[in-house]
DNA sequence: TGGAGATATATGCGAGTGCATCTAGTTGTC
DNA sequence: GACAACTAGATGCACTCGCATATATCTCCA
């Protein structure tokens, strides 16, 4: 009979799913990236970003608001949107209801890297998750990892 | 219904997946990291090593198995335990049976320090993941995570 | 209106990461 | 038994990260 041991103290259920959720990410990750840079291609951070301003369209995004989409820290998106900017992909242009801020704008570049890594990146996807769950699956998962955000 | 454009790629619900996967661990790890600082102790990855160090006993483990184990990179492992030594938490002897290799041997200091950690440790995989799922949520979030590993 | 406090972004710094490469020791083969 | 191929581990390097902090601007209220 599972009983915590005290207020907050996890099952060992819950530990096994903490410990599995690690492994998975970790596993799945490193095979995805490692595909992106075989393919001479940017990491996949750069991907959801590229993705995230492509459908943000013309008028870019704040950085505050990539942030909090992709849970990236502040400082880090500051540091991407260099990256980025630097090999063409965005550009940062100035923010006319708030001086303090700017607009990141995809380039043309940027969103034909973006569709560039797409076959990659899905591929990888498909290859680290698709292949190893059924759909049914990969549902219930998506739905019982949303429960952890 | 669902069909796959290509061999390998991944269904809608799969390309789903791997975002919450990432999302999910992304923001447990954010917060089980926090909390060990917080308390003024060493991070997530030192807990496991010791951990597993600690059920090794006095034979210790090589490198190489600590690598299997927890997927860990070679070169990272190296440096870990280099970190680990130097704190006082594991000893690195020489090993008979391959004069390349040595075995890592955890230090009764190690051991405490596990000891002390996991306190903390619990109580934020409880926080992260124990507060958000049932039991029986969590046990098949185990299941299904333990597929793409 | 004049600050005080909040918000947006940038940046210095110390630390950890992955990759490539190096050294030393081991195993298998003829 | 000698040499080629392999394995264990260390290390230099460039890059990224998180944190703390700096700076500029904004908001709101006395």
């Amino acid at each position: 009979m599972p009983k915590p041991t005290a207020p907050n103290l996890p099952s060992d259920a819950v530990v096994d799913a903490w410990i599995a959720l690690n492994r998975a990410q970790q596993t799945a990750q490193l095979k995805i990236e490692r595909a992106l840079r075989d393919a001479q291609l940017p990491p996949c951070a750069w991907y959801d970003v590229l993705w995230e301003l492509d459908r943000a369209g013309e008028a870019g995004l704040r950085p505050f608001e990539i942030e909090r989409r992709r849970l990236i820290a502040q400082s880090n998106i500051s540091r991407l949107v260099d990256r980025l900017a630097e090999a063409g992909y965005v550009e940062r242009v100035p923010c006319q209801e708030d001086a303090r801020g700017q607009r990141v704008v995809i380039t043309p570049a940027g969103r034909e890297m973006r569709k560039r890594m797409w076959p990659v990146y899905a591929r990888a996807i498909g290859d680290a998750v698709g292949r190893r769950v059924l759909d049914p699956e990969a549902q219930m998962l998506a739905t019982l990892l949303g429960k952890l955000t």
